[in-house]
This record gives C-alpha cells, sequence and structure tokens, in this order.
DNA sequence: AGCACGCCGACT
DNA sequence: GTCGGCGTGCTC
C-alpha cells in the first residue's frame, strides 16, 4: 500500500524509505465528525524534514491546508489511495508529544476539537523567530531565599517539596497586604534552581507586570520569559519557540500561556483562579486552572492555586483531598489584616456633615476616609461597574430567587411594551414562577435588583473638597500611587497599588455587586473586596475597610472576619446542594431548534443526565420560538467526562451537522 | 463546509 | 434519448 503511486502525482514522486505513511492533524475549522487524523505519504525529499510535529502543507478535499504531522507510521488502515504531503513549513517540531497529550486531554475535557485545542496553544508560524529564538537555556539560577512562606502553615516545606520535585499541590490564600508576585517567583525560582521549569499564569497585563518585576529581579531579565497577548506575531512566536527549545525556564504570562510547552514542569501556578479572565473565550472554552491542575497531574509537578479569595473549584480541589491548604495562622491574618466595618443600606446613619450626605455616605465610611486622609494616606474607593441588569431577589431575605425545579436564575422577562406584568420565569428551563415562595425565608415577595449607580463617587469629590480625586478603570489604569492623602476611586479589578498602604478603603454599593444575576456574585464580589482590602494597611497600623453592605450577609462575614475558606467552603456546599458546578458538571448547548432536538433525540447521555430547558436565547417572535435556543445539561461529577464525550458525538451526527453547528460549553460559569 | 455521485422531470 | 434538480455522503 505504502509504495503504491498516489492519484494526481503529476511529476513522479517516490515515497520515503522508512516510515512513508505522515499521520497528520488538519488544521481546518471542520464538523466534528472530522476530529481524526488524516494519512498522507511522505515523498523522500521531505524524508529528513517531516518530523513529528511539524508543520505541513497538505491537500485535504482538493484544497492545500495547513496540519500538524503527529507521527510516521509504516503502513495505514486507509482503504483509498493518498495524497502526497506537499509540503514541510518548517521542521520545527512545535506539537510536541506532551503538548498533544495535553491539547488531547483538554479537548476530551470539554468536549472539543482537537484541532481547536491545538490553534490556542501554538501560535501562529513566523520564520524569522526561528532563526532569533534561542535554543541554550541559561546558567541554574540560586535557590531563592524564603524565609516569606514561614508566615504560610506548610510554607516553608511546600517550598522544599517544590526543589525536590515532588508533586505538592495547594490552595493557597495570600496574606492581606501580601507580595503575592515576589511569593510566586520565590516558588518558580526554586524550581528553576532545581532545573525544573515553572509556569505562572495571571489574570491581566497589569499583575504580569507585577510578576515579571518579580521575576526579573530574582532571576535576571533573561530568567524570564513573559508570554503576553499583546505582542506582536513575532515577538510571540519568538518567546515561545524559546519556551519550545528549553531555553526558558520560568514562564509567565496571561491565560494563553497555559499551553506553554515549558520543559520538565516543576511547578505551576495560577493566580486569582476567579477571575473571568482565566476563561479562555473561544472554543473549547478552557479554563486556565483546570488546565494546569491537568498538566500538573501528567507531569507530576507542583501547583498552586493561589488568591486572596478562595473559588468553589479551589475549595473543591482542597476538600477532595487532591491538594492540600497553604494558609497563614489565624493570629497572622488578624495582625495582617485592615479593621474591616459593614455598613448595611438599613442603618442608614448618614453623616452629619451636609457635604457627606450629599454623597450618600454613612459616618462610619466618612469618618474612615477623613481619618486616613488626615494621616496622610490614600484612600481607595470602589465602585461597582454601571449598567443595568434584570434580575430578582427575595423581598425580605434579599436572597436571589431561583426556580424551583431545577434552581436556575429567576428574572422579569423584559422587552414587552404593553405592560401587562408578566410573570417571573426561569432562565434556565423557562418555568414561569406565578407563586414564589423563598427558599430560604418562606417570603412571598419579590423585589428587582438593579445594577447600577456609579453616581456616589462623583459624589465624593465634594466631600472632600480640598482632597485630589483621581480615578482608575477601564480607559485608564494607575498602576500605583503614591503615600499621600487623595481619593483613588476606581472600578473593581483596577486599583492601583498604594506605597506603604491605604489608610483606609471604601468598598461602594456591595448589595449591587452581591445581586448580580450569576451563579457567582456572592464569590465574585467577595473576590473583588479581598483584592481591594489587601491593599489596605493592618488595623494596627490604622487600616480601614468600610464595606457598603448587610453584615448578616455571608460573603460581608467573610470580609470582615477574612476568611476567604470558609467561605468558599459554604459556596461549594451551596453549589452542590443546587446542583451547580464543580460539585455537578453542567454543558450549556446553544443552537437553533432543530440542531438542539437532532441532539436531544440522538445524543446518548449519561445515565444521572438532567435535561433542562430548552430555553430561547435572543429575540422571541410572534409565534414564542427563537432563532436560537439553549439547553442545559447536567450530571454527577464522576460522568462529566461521559457527558463530554456523548456532546461530543452527538454534534457529529448527520441530523445535527445538517442543523447547523452547536455550540457546547461545559461549566460556563458566566452562563449561569 | 464544499464537492461529487446519484436517481427522477422537461427539453433538443 | 439527455440536461440537471439538489438529497446523501465523503473528505487521507
Amino acid at each position: 500500500m505504502a509504495g503504491a503511486q498516489p492519484k494526481g502525482a503529476t511529476a513522479k514522486r517516490t515515497a520515503a524509505a522508512n516510515r512513508p505513511v505522515a499521520r497528520v492533524l488538519v488544521d481546518v475549522p471542520l464538523p466534528v465528525h472530522l476530529d481524526r487524523p488524516f494519512d498522507y505519504l511522505v515523498p523522500d525529499r521531505l524524508d529528513t524534514d517531516a518530523v513529528p510535529g511539524c508543520r505541513v502543507r497538505v491537500r485535504f478535499r482538493g484544497k492545500l491546508v495547513d496540519g500538524y504531522l503527529l507521527e510516521r507510521n509504516e503502513t495505514t488502515d486507509f482503504q483509498g489511495t493518498l495524497s502526497w504531503v506537499e509540503r514541510v513549513l518548517s521542521p520545527e517540531p512545535v506539537l510536541t508529544p506532551e503538548l498533544l497529550e495535553l491539547a488531547r486531554a483538554v479537548a476530551t475535557r470539554y468536549g472539543g476539537m482537537l484541532a481547536d485545542v491545538v490553534r490556542l496553544a501554538i501560535p501562529p508560524r513566523h520564520a524569522g523567530a526561528e532563526k532569533s529564538a534561542p535554543r541554550e537555556p541559561g546558567p541554574l539560577p540560586p535557590r531563592p531565599a524564603a524565609e516569606a512562606w514561614a508566615r504560610y502553615q506548610h510554607g516553608t516545606s511546600f517550598l522544599e517539596a517544590v526543589h525536590a520535585g515532588r508533586s505538592a499541590r495547594a490552595v493557597w490564600q495570600a496574606l492581606p497586604g501580601e507580595n503575592w508576585p515576589s511569593r510566586l517567583a520565590e516558588a518558580a525560582a526554586t524550581a528553576a534552581a532545581a532545573g525544573r521549569g515553572a509556569l505562572i499564569v495571571v489574570p491581566d497585563h497589569r499583575d504580569l507586570q507585577r510578576l515579571q518585576d518579580a521575576c526579573t529581579g530574582l532571576l535576571g531579565k533573561d530568567g524570564v520569559v513573559a508570554l503576553a497577548a499583546d505582542l506582536a506575531p513575532s515577538a510571540r512566536y519568538r518567546r515561545w519557540l524559546a519556551v519550545l527549545r528549553g531555553a526558558a525556564r520560568v514562564v509567565i504570562g496571561t491565560r494563553a500561556a497555559m499551553f506553554a510547552p515549558v520543559h520538565h514542569l516543576g511547578f505551576a501556578a495560577v493566580w486569582d483562579d476567579g477571575d473571568d479572565l482565566h476563561s479562555y473565550p473561544q472554543v473549547p472554552y478552557p479554563h486556565t486552572r483546570d488546565v494546569l491542575t491537568q498538566r500538573a497531574h501528567a507531569a507530576g509537578a507542583a501547583l498552586i492555586v493561589g488568591g486572596f479569595a478562595r473559588t468553589a473549584e479551589a475549595a473543591l480541589l482542597a476538600e477532595s483531598g487532591w491538594a492540600h491548604e497553604l494558609v497563614a495562622h489565624r493570629t497572622d491574618v488578624r495582625a495582617a489584616a485592615p479593621r474591616v466595618t459593614a455598613i448595611g443600606e438599613d442603618d442608614n446613619q448618614l453623616a452629619r456633615d451636609p457635604a457627606a450626605r450629599a454623597a450618600r455616605l454613612p459616618s462610619v465610611a466618612f469618618e474612615a476616609a477623613r481619618s486616613a486622609l488626615g494621616a496622610g494616606a490614600p484612600v481607595l474607593v470602589q465602585v461597582p461597574r454601571r449598567g443595568y441588569v434584570p434580575a430578582l431577589a427575595c423581598g425580605d431575605c434579599r436572597e436571589r430567587a431561583r426556580c424551583r425545579r431545577c434552581a436556575g436564575p429567576l428574572a422579569l422577562p423584559g422587552g414587552n411594551e404593553d405592560g401587562a406584568p408578566k410573570p417571573a420565569a426561569c432562565r434556565w428551563c423557562g418555568a414561569a414562577e406565578a407563586a414564589f415562595k423563598c427558599s430560604s425565608c418562606g417570603s412571598r415577595r419579590l423585589r428587582a435588583v438593579a445594577v447600577g449607580a456609579s453616581r456616589t463617587a462623583e459624589e465624593l469629590g465634594r466631600a472632600f473638597s480640598n482632597v485630589p480625586v483621581r480615578t482608575s478603570g477601564a480607559g485608564e489604569i494607575l498602576p500605583t500611587v503614591p503615600a499621600k492623602p487623595a481619593l483613588i476611586v476606581c472600578t473593581p479589578g483596577a486599583e492601583p497599588v498604594a506605597e506603604g498602604g491605604y489608610g483606609a478603603a471604601l468598598l461602594l454599593d456591595g448589595r449591587t455587586l452581591l445581586g448580580r444575576p450569576e451563579l457567582r456574585a456572592a464569590e465574585t464580589a467577595l473576590r473583588l473586596w479581598f483584592a481591594a482590602a489587601a491593599l489596605v494597611r493592618p488595623a494596627g497600623e490604622g487600616g480601614r475597610v468600610v464595606v457598603m453592605a448587610d453584615s448578616s450577609l455571608q460573603p460581608v462575614q467573610a470580609l470582615v472576619r477574612w476568611d476567604p475558606a470558609w467561605f468558599a467552603s459554604l459556596e461549594l456546599a451551596e453549589r452542590a446542594q443546587l446542583g451547580f458546578p464543580p460539585a455537578r458538571r453542567v454543558a450549556a448547548v446553544d443552537g437553533i431548534p432543530e440542531a438542539i432536538e437532532a441532539l436531544l433525540d440522538s445524543a446518548d447521555l449519561p445515565a444521572t443526565a438532567e435535561v433542562l430547558g430548552p430555553v430561547p436565547l435572543g429575540e422571541v417572535d410572534e409565534d414564542g420560538n427563537s432563532e436560537r435556543e439553549r439547553l442545559i445539561v447536567r450530571v454527577e461529577r464522576s460522568e462529566g467526562r461521559a457527558l463530554a464525550g456523548s456532546l461530543h458525538a452527538a454534534q457529529a451526527v448527520r441530523a445535527a451537522r445538517k442543523a447547523a453547528e452547536l455550540q457546547v460549553r461545559l461549566d460556563p460559569l458566566e452562563l449561569l
């Protein structure tokens, strides 16, 4: 077979003498049933260049397409006549066996296609970079001092394990005020000193800059490679190649770096894993935490899932015993934390000062800010983003209103002009809820939760007329502010680091953050609060935080007591009770009604599968039909793999294919 | 997705 | 008799 002359061979070509069959992953966005390699013949002139992992050009359905050569074999199972490998773009073996295995694991985990994952994992080629990218690693760096890790229980032994090459895995809660970039840099340098590679992934560019500064300080400019999304294509590919060739021991970056082909991975870390930016917004939507846990597992590497806050997913890693906790003693936490005060909207003790009244500031907040400014320190004012999102909560206890059938979020179907009141409906299963009863307090009253109102912050300037007000937000983000009296008004996530720490932080509109119509509203609010509060001086140095939210709420209590682990544990238990990820695995399938129907007919779903919906997405026509709808399928965690597999298979059946593609997302937290 | 092969109505 | 409708199936 292998020696036969293939079709379309105009010039006479001879197949390579050894292993002439190339298994090729074609890189074309095609339906799921083509998610498999195809065999081609290697002509003898390409024999030496056509190495496993290299990029090739092949003829597929008559057209020349890009692909990756996965392996060379003696024979093929294909019955027909093989085509030739037309060209080897470069003998650089970019798709290494390890990367291929990772991409396969990720594709399987998310029910996606291998080629899609490979497309995320390997940056576009740039020929010049192949010449200029370094090949040799620098000398081993010295092992860094790590006294700062001694503030955490088992911190020293964790670093010891990293140095010894053991697969220690930890959920890390950074102390308030912690210089987390330096701690992560120390852990990475510890792995590098032992001759192993390290990979740290952070949410955004600002975090990356801080981390890079910390790594450079410890390892020198050439000791660390930063893979940032905003690099020019040639620089991006050159740095990626340096990693691939083993010239870089410590690799840092934003989410695309989760696939970086680090050699001998000994340590991996994800910082602030609750940040949505860790969710890759392209099919199959992999998450940094998932990919790094997978990689740490496969490579036997150490892992840190860290942040000031803790996600329910991290709590599950700890509670399942897969990872252990890396936390400080309570006395150290108390010593490092600012004093936190919660002011609910009901204790409406507005300040007597007329200016503060105009800013709608309670007296506690006003006094905290004034005393910090008086002490010469800047004050942070965190204001939730603007916008209006319809959502419903219990009219009495303010618990989010959930569907009694599937626990999906209740909302008022909006957009109708006739003004006739419509009953609340579930955004998942579509069931109307005419007789709401709060599962928490039994109340039958519903209230709307509105998101918005950043005006308060603008009015602050009047309350403190002699203090400069600076803003930091989406448009322009301040990296740092000096230790001088100033009001720093910012949206969550854009908080500048203050030299010497803020004297106080005012966390405004807590209710707005908590009332967002998302599964993770409370977790996210707490994460954003911790991130801001961690920039404030310890209580012993006068540091104060005032959060405008009801002190009886659990996330608020967690902030007051500075106990992220406690809240994450509660959150995980609640998700388990309601049947949400990570306690259970949930898939969201979007598509036109025919395609959804075809999937339901043909999919061989796992035994515990619970099908919710479909519900219309977007505009609904006069007959109540929608162009697109969303189906929710949830299963026990143990069947997550089976769910991904059956959804992958179902997309390949002809009927579903005909009705155009379906979009499948696993554990799409931001959609719930 | 494209593109070929394939079995039934109106034309030269 | 033939040209061509786009249903079904394949792509190494």
